[in-house]
DNA sequence: TATTGTTATACTCTATAACTATA
DNA sequence: TATAGTTATAGAGTATAACAATA
């Protein structure tokens, strides 16, 4: 009786969101909070759509999360002196350290959900994941 | 810059739904319907309560979509004689060829989406996954 | 006129609580 | 009184459309 793919990719991904909560709570931020750091830190964008875009997020539901993390001082989001229509986006040192942190927690967890595999075993499932995500 | 498993299986999981989604549609079935059918080909039910916890769902949100299956003779869903609260749930001749024949399209695009993957490789890789799920 | 960001609105999904029928 | 199922309601999350500012 094997299963479909989808239901093992959904059961998971249920693991993993249930695993990251806890981490995400102790650090005061939301799951779309952490995307959202974690896509700036790898690239600072130019503009929200841009950014909403590259994590398959609506540019309208960004908002929110936006001007959350900019009360906090996490991110930087001013207009751009050329084009006063978009918003340069960015994150601060304390953005940065937090979503350093977080992600450190976050890679423990995930390590010793893969702790059974060996570390070559490992290695492949990730990378047979980043080829077909 | 290595990512985060949560946000590899993400989109795996997009894009697996994606790829379903087109095959529920010609099926005329839903996410949850084709769910259901498949739980219940694999072990009948004596209540719907067992069923939606065997599926991750909410018993409420499951009665459109029984009534639904149900409508369209796809399930049996009859009262247990001896405690009539209970209703006893498994597929019609229908039913089961309904899953059969979606599974089998599922199972086709599941195939191509992993081809490139030699066939050692995607046994393991569904092995891992049943492990972590 | 076109584009970025924002706000307002509606829609979908899900969970909670109240109700019925059986036991 | 307790349990299975159902219905009604409310809440969260998301998307759509209208709007304001800038080009």
């Amino acid at each position: 009786m094997e299963k479909d793919l989808g239901a093992l990719v959904m059961g998971l991904g249920r693991r993993l969101i249930a695993m990251e909560q806890p981490i995400l709570a102790r650090h005061g931020v939301s799951m779309w909070g952490y995307v959202v750091l974690t896509a700036l830190r790898d690239n600072p964008m130019r503009t929200q759509a841009a950014l909403a875009a590259s994590i398959n997020a609506d540019k309208t539901r960004l908002i929110p999360v936006l001007d959350e993390l900019q009360r906090r001082g996490l991110i930087e989001r001013e207009p751009d002196p050329r084009d006063r229509r978009v918003r340069l986006l960015g994150l601060t040192p304390d953005g940065r350290d937090l979503q350093q942190r977080v992600q450190t927690d976050i890679r423990k967890d995930e390590k010793s959900l893969m702790s059974e595999m060996s570390d070559e075993e490992q290695a492949a499932f990730r990378r047979h994941l980043e080829k077909l995500s």
